[in-house]
RNA sequence: UCCUUCUUAGCUCAGCUGGUUAGAGCACAUGACUGUUAAUCAUGGGGUCCCUGGUUCGAGCCCAGGAGAGGGAGCCA
């Protein structure tokens, strides 16, 4: 049925074709009416011209409204001026499935409004760019895992127990037991390692953080790696690489995507390289602004942010103010009082994420000054390191207190275990949890009791350590967390189709 | 669970120390305009000011309680 796509309209230029796709935008004056034309694989303006198509096809065109769908025909004809480089000039066209009353506007809107408008706020061309730009991370980290001879492996969804305490899980009704919702597959993992030595888990994972962040998501996809015979090290090179790997295919093959949503690709070619590994003492000292990194301190560069939002504050209410008495000048134009609006309108939202700046960048000093050494980094301890970073970093030999049972105590400090966490740069934080597994039994089922697991419960996972167990390690990664980075958003919530967080369960 | 900001037209927002009939822009509808790229012009329709109760001669505005949303902390990828 769909023979030409909108993405290949170069190879068809003077000859004559049919579109199928939906009017993204619509404008008319007399005689002629003009249709972007979008059909997933691009955009591309056709005209309609009344001496063209006659008074009944043109009447037509004129009910095309905001994403009714439609079929055009016409001739490819080259036009610098458009944005795919070509024009469709129409001689024939049909409305497929009309739109009325679309409800997204050529506007700013509000995150509530756009969240309940999801289905259709998908349609938008940013939305278009970032689920792009997903699906070309997802087949970017199995071309990197399969070509290092890693098999994909899944681990079970349902999971009978409570694995890191029941607090943050998803209860389901299994035949009439309880059973939770998978929120991490490395256990099984780790099974699975010892079976084919190298493979990944890539699939859904579910967390009832009651959580209103911009990080979080109670519904998230999340890889994991397992791999036999490797330590922290070999783990930290192997994160490198994969993460190194991922956002250059990106780079390489994204560049459209990454301009309409406006990224700024220089700090990411910083990707090549190597990322800064700080233990978790260097990374405190650094916090609490004892240590600079590359002459700079965190407490003052946060200040300096501080003293930056605030004038920036200024600068926008000064500039709101002005726009304002422009409009009510006398006898000013409705098409320039109209732009104005929506200049204001932009402004606005502007001055309400700098305010929230304004409340939060205290917090988040106070937090870094009183941090107190042996608790895990916070959010905001995460946000403060990394900006002083434009490269991931790596930070790793956790106080064992802080971090998860299954990981192995350093050897050469029983203070620590090789955890090794991963944080994106430009304020994003952790995308990467990580580290070696523990070997020996008996500090396993230690740390079982100090956490107050039910043994029973892990008595297969101990089975993995009294078999010819072999010094292992692996880490989980958060795709959303690596698009949301990757595209520079403001929010997980855009970077996945249909986004389930604390509140949000529709659409 | 805690802290914080917010809720006025379909959308984005004004609405001054409480005072007649609540406003703007966009969107929509009708008409005018033969090349527009969120900027043409005119006219028009459109409101349970989140809900409940209170104070007051009078509440969109003040007070109390509730609901919903945004951001942050905790927790995490």
């Amino acid at each position: 049925m769909q023979k030409y796509l909108i993405k290949d309209l170069a190879s068809y230029e003077g000859q004559e074709l049919t579109l199928l796709g939906w009017a993204s935008n619509k404008r008319e004056s007399k005689g002629l009416v003009f249709v972007v034309l979008r059909d997933g694989t691009g955009w591309c303006q056709c005209v309609i011209s009344q001496d063209t198509v006659g008074e009944a096809l043109f009447e037509e065109a004129r009910k095309i409204t905001l994403e009714a769908s439609v079929s055009l025909t016409g001739l490819v004809v080259k036009d610098e001026r458009q944005m795919g480089g070509f024009e469709l000039q129409v001689n024939a066209l049909e409305i497929i499935g009309e739109s009325l009353d679309y409800p997204i506007a050529k506007k700013e809107h509000g995150v509530d409004f756009l969240m309940d408008k999801r289905h259709l706020w998908l349609r938008s061309q940013r939305q278009w760019a970032i689920m792009r730009i997903r699906n070309k991370i997802i087949f970017s980290i199995h071309e990197f895992f399969q070509s290092k001879g890693f098999v994909q492996m899944d681990a079970p969804l349902f999971t009978g127990n409570a694995c890191e305490g029941t607090s943050n899980l998803f209860e389901t009704d299994f035949y009439g037991d309880p059973a939770y919702l998978s929120q991490s597959g490395q256990l099984y993992g780790e099974a699975m390692a010892m079976t084919l030595g190298k493979i990944y888990t890539f699939g859904p994972t579910f967390r009832a953080e009651k959580s209103k962040t911009r990080r979080h998501l109670s519904e998230f996809w999340m890889i994991e790696p397992e791999m036999a015979f490797y330590d922290i090290f070999d783990n930290m090179d192997l994160i490198e690489d994969f993460l190194r790997s991922v956002v250059t295919a990106v780079l390489d093959s994204c560049e459209k995507e990454l301009a309409i949503i406006g990224r700024d690709t220089e700090i990411l070619k910083n990707i090549i390289k190597p990322f800064p590994r700080l233990t978790y003492d260097e990374a405190v000292r650094i916090i609490k602004g004892e240590q600079d990194v590359n002459g700079q301190n965190s407490i003052v560069s946060l200040e300096n942010e501080l003293k930056a939002v605030q004038e920036r504050i200024g600068l926008v209410q000064a500039e709101i103010a002005e726009r304002e008495a422009k409009i009510k000048t006398p006898g000013m134009k409705k098409g320039e009082i109209g732009f104005n609006q929506a200049q204001i309108d932009k402004l606005k939202q502007e001055l309400s994420d700098l305010q929230e700046q304004e409340r939060n960048i205290p917090q988040w000093l106070n937090s870094a000054r009183n941090f107190e050494y042996g608790n895990d980094l916070g959010g905001s301890d995460e946000t403060v390191i990394t900006r002083l970073f434009d490269v991931p970093i790596m930070v790793y030999n956790w106080p064992h207190e802080v971090k998860a049972f299954y990981l192995k105590r350093d050897p050469e400090n029983s203070k620590f275990a090789r955890g090794v966490d991963v944080l994106a740069p430009e304020g994003y934080g952790e995308i990467v949890g990580g580290g070696e597994r523990e070997t020996n039994e008996q500090l396993l089922i230690e740390k079982i009791n100090e956490h107050q697991l039910p043994m029973e419960a892990f008595e297969w996972y101990l089975d993995l350590r009294r078999y010819g167990t072999v010094p292992h390690a692996g880490f989980g990664l958060g795709l959303e967390r690596l698009v949301t980075w990757l595209c520079k958003l403001p929010h997980v919530r855009e970077s996945i189709p249909f986004p389930r967080m604390y509140g949000r369960l529709l659409p």
